[in-house]
DNA sequence: CAGTATTTGTAAAGAACGTTTACAAAAAAC
DNA sequence: GTTTTTTGTAAACGTTCTTTACAAATACTG
């Protein structure tokens, strides 16, 4: 499954190749996942001699996962093949409720309507939102902009209602897997990347980290949590319930709130995209105001994770199209040169809902290997808990 | 091996139990570890009914390993048991010499003096070391308290002298290792924590930390560099060649720098500790000074990488034994608060020496194990790497 | 104090899994 | 139409771990 992930569908003769496996032992493997509808044969017409190949490719038309999205305002319910890639038609939105069981209710009856819509196997549901997650609880902790899911376990409340498996995953930390397992940049793509990280300077200043091919989670799977960094003593009041962090003054929203203030009502980050784009408006002073603070973000980044790549998602960007080199050469000066000639800084390509969708095979792709250690069966190296699998005696 | 080292000596049949292999696959693995000098038997009268057990430990008496620490003034090299502890009376210390050539026969010479301290074999020698260094090239890059060392692979040269296995760590990942097999804490011992951050606050700002039960090294082994965060705006020239870093402000040094502007003469952290427990010398201004940037950096070590401990190496609380629970106060109020909950603090009990060993002991276990990927051995699982191995045909 | 129970460690047979070997299937090349 | 090339599977073989059986060494027991 990992050789179809990064390098798209192929034969049983191309993954021997790729794998230093052998034939015998593939054919048994790709037979039993074909049975567990996680793989499904195509034939494709090809050139060369010898016998045509068989192609297989990750489950499209047998099977399907869902991605949910819940953000501040809305939720979002889409359907993929195993592969990642959406299908757009079965997208399905609502606001956010205003309580949690009524977002169960919401979310379960979305549910249905994705998962009918074409007649296949539905294998499980991610979920990417925003927040604290305590990922060895899988319950959120503390979202400022979703409180209804404080102390709640989504994933273990729908996985019953459901009764198929139900992830829950960090909104960057789900970014960070999509952009692993989907990410397209403009030089080739990112597939298989071992130590990038995802910055997400939208609403927020979300970050996950992929560390040696695995999401960096910490303990409890709060790691990554730039945005809250102390940075301005006695600033402005942030979601967290502490004053002047980061992610006050260096992100989308940041930008939004200081334009804000100054035009005297209160305007999105996408409406001062429009109006800057038409020329009806500069905010050149506020980009001014954010780009240092953004700049020591990054700084901060590749002195701590030592990345090969920073993913950016924003809007700010848009704002001016060359706020990016300027943010770049404000990054240069300010970080340590090894490590900053170490690291190339892009634009993201991949959304929250591809993130979704990208936890939940990530948990069906681990939950057949026995033994893994991913992002959802941790300290399976412990000899204790060996141990306790072994009680068998 | 990994049982012995978290949990010390005990029998096949404690083995059997604790990692849940059957006794004839223990007994076999056992008997090859044995033959290769990495443990060995010793008797140990005990009660209980039943055939008495031959206990199994790391090799102490069979074989050793060499740690070689170097720093700004002194290099250091110790023997030690596979089981980490130290051979305290074949400690062999000389200065730092001023050219690269003069370091490697110097280590050379009193590699052979250790060596021989012992009639055993010695089976690798680790490095511990200030500044950037390269693990995937395995060599120094930036270091401004040693530059001899700069653009030099000691471990790759070592390696050809000496005819043995070495290994190069920074010293703050070495500080890592070493907490993670040979740490105590106060309540308890630190073995097998998989999610911590070992902060050394003495020379410079060093941060190791363990992620996921490894250590967290980045794309080429630079992850860590907390002291290089840019802090003070123009502020005082850093040896990385910036100014204002965290670390000129924030570690033991930043506080004997201050002092020392204060009494107008040069001042070590030493003396200052000397002078301030017999009551000669009061440094509470320069603390105070001292202690915010430190609990930021703290704070900073919390959010992003959500240990479930900080282990902190420094001498400045020596001056003041409040200063712990007042650095944590600081902390406490300006942290996001479910990841400080989650998160203890405490005084690192390691030394560089264990560090050095431990990376030498880290890399002969790791090498006994096909496919593993840890520090010395990274990016295994990808598929083209399998590739490689497997050109046969 | 001899016999039994208990625990340890190893030898030999058995099961699981991947590999080597052999071969049928399907297309292009000659 | 035959040969060559490539693909995919069936059967035999090897390796590795497990199950089973058993000897060794001690404590417990009547």
């Amino acid at each position: 499954m990992r050789v179809l992930q990064q390098h798209g569908p192929c034969s049983r003769a191309d993954m021997t190749r790729r794998l230093g496996v052998t034939a015998p032992t593939i054919s048994k493997a790709v037979s039993s996942l074909l049975r567990g509808r996680m793989l499904e044969e195509f034939d494709s017409k090809q050139d060369g001699v010898g016998r045509p190949a068989r192609q297989l490719r990750l489950a499209t038309e047998t099977a399907q996962v869902i991605g949910l999205v819940i953000d501040a305002q809305h939720c979002r319910l889409v359907s993929a093949g195993l592969d990642g890639q959406l299908h757009h038609e079965s997208l399905c939105s609502f606001e956010t409720p205003k309580t949690y069981r009524s977002l169960i209710s919401k979310v379960v009856k979305s549910f249905e309507q994705v998962s009918n819509g074409r007649a296949v196997e539905t294998l499980g549901l991610g979920i990417s939102m925003p927040g604290l997650i305590d990922y060895r609880q899988q319950q959120g902790l503390l979202s400022p902009n979703v409180p209804i899911t404080n102390g709640q376990s989504l994933a273990r409340d729908l996985t019953e209602k459901l009764g198929i498996g139900c992830v829950m995953l960090q909104e960057s930390h789900s970014l960070c897997l999509a952009q692993h397992h989907y990410g397209d940049t403009e030089g080739g793509n990112s597939r298989g990347l071992d130590n990038f990280v995802m910055l997400d300077i939208g609403a927020g200043l979300g970050m996950g980290v992929m560390a040696g091919g695995r999401v960096l989670t910490g303990h409890s799977g709060l790691a990554g949590e730039l945005g809250h960094l102390p940075r301005i003593p006695d600033g402005r009041a942030c979601g967290c319930g502490k004053r002047g962090c980061l992610e006050t003054v260096s992100c989308d929203s940041a930008l939004a709130w200081l334009v804000s203030q100054r035009v005297g009502r209160s305007v999105s980050i996408d409406e001062i995209v429009n109006l800057a784009q038409s020329g009806e408006l500069s905010v050149e002073d506020e980009i001014g105001q954010v780009l240092p603070h953004l700049s020591f973000a990054i700084s901060a980044v590749i002195s701590l994770y030592n990345p090969s790549k920073i993913f950016i998602c924003g809007r700010m960007f848009e704002l001016d199209n060359k706020l990016f080199d300027k943010l770049l050469a404000a990054t240069a000066t300010d970080t340590l040169a090894p490590a900053f000639a170490d690291c190339e800084i892009v634009r993201a390509s991949v959304s929250k809902s591809q993130g979704a969708v990208a936890g939940i095979i990530e948990y069906l792709t681990d939950s057949l290997v026995p033994g893994v250690d991913g992002l959802f069966a941790p300290a399976n190296n412990s000899p204790d808990i060996a141990t306790a699998a072994a009680a068998n005696q």
